[in-house]
DNA sequence: ATGGCATATCCTATATGA
C-alpha cells in the first residue's frame, strides 16, 4: 500500500495537477495540506471521478487539510487536534483507511519569529507531541504524514545560511521534532535514506526549482506497530516540475501491511 | 532588512505562506 502527502497549495487552482499526480502514481491513500477552500468548495465530486473517496476539514483562504482512499471509505476518527477549544484552524484529520489510522496535519509555519506565529507553532507541535503520545505505542497502525514546516538537520535543505533565522530552522523547531521521534516514531524517508539529499519544497523565488534549492518539510511518521511494514520512500519529484506546480512536491511510504506488528502478532 | 512568487479574498490591494 502506497501512502502519500502533498500539500498542494490550493485545491481548486490546483485540480489538474492533483488529478494528473493521482492518475500516474496511483497512490492508495493520499493525505493533502492547504486546500484554501471552504467546506463547501471541495471538489468531491471531480476526485470521485477519478476514483478517490475523500474525507476533508476546510477552511476559507487559508489551511485546510484531506484524506483521499481508493482502497475503502476513510472512516473519520477527529477533525481537531485535542488541547485547545479555540483553535479553529483546519490543519489536523484523522480517519482510519485499510486497516491504518492516518493522521494528516498541516503545522503552522511559525513566520515571522519571534513573535506571536512562532510561539502558536510551538504550542500547536506540544499539542502533537501530546497526541502523538498516545498513538505511537497504541498496537495500532499509526501514520502521522503531512507538511511539518520544519526542516530536521542541515542536512535536509540545500542550504542553512540564508535560512538561519526562518522559523523552520530554529533549534526550538528541531527540538520539538526530535522530540516527537524519541517517542518512537519512524522518520520513513530518512530511515530508508540516510545520507541523501532529499527535497519536498522549492519556494518560488530566486529560480530555487531550476537549480534544486530544496527543503525536505513534508514527512512520514510510523509508530512502532506499523514500522516493520516499511518498504519503500520516496518523492515524487516530477511533480514540482509541472506547469502551475504547487511548491511542493508529494512524499510517500510503501508499507508491506502483512508486516506491522499486529500482523505478526496475530500469528500463532 | 527586504524581496523575490504564488495563493486566497471584502480582488487593481492586502494577508499569508516558507
Amino acid at each position: 500500500m502506497k501512502i502519500a502527502t502533498y500539500n498542494v497549495n490550493g485545491i481548486r487552482g490546483r485540480l489538474d495537477n492533483l488529478r494528473d499526480w493521482l492518475a500516474r502514481e496511483q497512490p492508495d491513500v493520499a493525505c493533502l495540506q492547504e486546500l484554501k477552500a471552504a467546506q463547501s468548495a471541495f471538489p468531491a465530486q471531480a476526485l470521485a471521478d477519478t476514483g478517490y473517496e475523500a474525507l476533508w476539514q476546510g477552511q476559507p483562504s487559508w489551511n485546510g487539510v484531506a484524506i483521499l482512499s481508493r482502497v475503502g471509505t476513510p472512516v473519520e476518527i477527529r477533525r481537531t487536534l485535542p488541547g485547545d477549544a479555540t483553535d479553529s484552524q483546519a490543519r489536523y484529520l484523522e480517519a482510519a483507511v485499510a486497516g491504518v489510522v492516518v493522521a494528516c496535519l498541516y503545522l503552522p509555519n511559525g513566520n515571522p519569529q519571534p513573535g506571536p506565529k512562532f510561539a502558536w507553532k510551538l504550542d500547536w507541535f506540544a499539542r502533537l507531541q501530546a497526541h502523538a503520545a498516545t498513538l505511537v505505542d497504541c498496537g495500532h497502525p499509526v501514520l502521522l504524514a503531512g507538511d511539518f514546516n520544519v526542516v530536521p538537520t542541515d542536512a535536509d535543505i540545500y542550504d542553512p545560511r540564508s535560512w538561519r533565522r526562518d522559523a523552520l530552522l530554529q533549534p526550538e523547531s528541531r527540538a520539538a521534532w526530535q522530540a516527537l521521534l524519541d517517542q518512537g516514531w519512524t522518520d520513513a524517508i530518512r530511515q530508508l535514506h540516510p545520507h541523501e539529499r532529499i527535497w519536498t519544497f522549492w519556494d518560488y523565488f530566486r529560480q530555487h526549482w531550476q537549480r534544486d534549492a530544496g527543503l525536505r518539510i513534508d514527512h512520514l511518521l510510523l509508530n512502532r506497530a506499523l514500522a516493520p511494514a516499511l518498504a519503500e520512500a520516496g518523492v515524487d519529484r516530477w511533480v514540482r516540475g509541472e506547469p502551475h506546480a504547487s511548491d511542493h512536491a508529494p512524499a510517500w511510504v510503501r508499507l508491506d501491511l502483512l508486516r506491522t506488528a499486529a500482523s505478526q502478532g496475530e500469528r500463532p
